[in-house]
DNA sequence: TACCTATTGATAACAATTATCATTAACGGT
DNA sequence: ACCGTTAATGATAATTGTTATCAATAGGTA
C-alpha cells in the first residue's frame, strides 16, 4: 500500500472543482487550472481526477460520451438536455434514498446511484 | 423530412438485441450479427444502433467508457460492478416511476431516467 | 541535508466513435 | 417488371477522449 503525497496540482484541481457549479470534463478542468498553474499537464489532470474519483472525493459521471466531474458528492441527480447537452443539478435527495432502499438485489451491495434524466432544457 | 427505409441490416441488428439479455457495445453487436450477415460493416452497426436509440426503439447506456445497447426499453434499472464491469438488470419499476414523479424542475420536461447503481457483484 | 519513490510533464499509443465517399439497393411511380 | 431517386451501405480515414510510457521532479521522512 503506497502512501499518497499532497501535491499542489491535486490541491488546485480539487479547489477549482469546489468553486464551480458546472460539470466540466478533464479538458475544461485543465484549461481552468492552467490559469493558476501554467505548467500543469493534461495527463496530470486526468490522473488526479481519476484518483479523486476512485477515493470518492469527487464524482465521475458519464455524459455525452465523455467523463464529467463534480465535487458535490451529496446524493443529488442530473438532468441532461438531449438537444444542447446542458447538464443541470437536480436536488431531490429523496429519489436517491428511495432508489438505494428499494435495491434489495441478490448479493449486489451498492452505496451510490447515478440518476440521469434525459429531456429538453428550457432553452431548447 | 426524409423517410426511413427498412433494411435487412437494421432488422437483423434489432432482432439480435431482442434475443439477448446482455448489454453489448457496438463491436459485440457487430460480431454477433456478422454470423448471419457476413458482409455487414461496423459503421452500419453504429449508424443503426444510433438511429434505433434516437427514435426510442432501444436504449443507449453509457457504462465503463463506452455505449451499451439494450432492447428492453421498459423502465428498469442497471447495476454495474465497479470491479469486473458486469452489468445486471434491476427490475424495480417503482424507482423509475418515483423519480419521474418527483422531478418537477423549472421547465425541464423529462420522459426517461437512466438509473445506474455502482457497487460489487456477488462474484467480486 | 540526503534518500526514496510517488508524482509529474511531455508525448506516444490506444480505443471508441464519427465522417467521408463511391457504390448499392429500397421503394414509390410508371 | 422496369425506372429513377436517394436513403443506406461497406470500406476506411479521421477524430476524439483517455490511458500508457518514461525520464525528470519534488513530497515526505529520517
Ligand atoms: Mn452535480
Ligand atoms: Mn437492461
Ligand atoms: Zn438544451
Ligand atoms: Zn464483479
Amino acid at each position: 500500500m503506497q502512501k499518497t503525497r499532497t501535491t499542489n496540482q491535486r490541491l488546485k484541481i480539487l479547489e477549482h472543482l469546489r468553486n464551480i457549479r458546472t460539470h466540466p470534463n478533464a479538458e475544461a478542468v485543465f484549461k481552468s487550472v492552467r490559469k493558476d498553474l501554467p505548467v500543469i499537464s493534461l495527463a496530470t489532470v486526468y490522473r488526479n481526477l481519476n484518483m479523486l474519483a476512485s477515493q470518492g472525493t469527487i464524482l465521475k459521471l458519464e455524459i455525452n460520451g465523455e467523463y464529467k466531474f463534480d465535487a458535490n458528492t451529496c446524493g443529488h441527480q442530473h438532468a441532461v438536455c438531449t438537444n444542447c447537452g446542458k447538464i443541470i443539478d437536480i436536488f431531490e435527495p429523496a429519489i436517491t434514498t428511495y432508489a438505494l432502499k428499494k435495491l434489495t438485489l441478490n448479493g449486489f451491495k451498492s452505496g451510490c446511484v447515478d440518476i440521469i434524466f434525459k429531456g429538453r432544457c428550457d432553452k431548447c
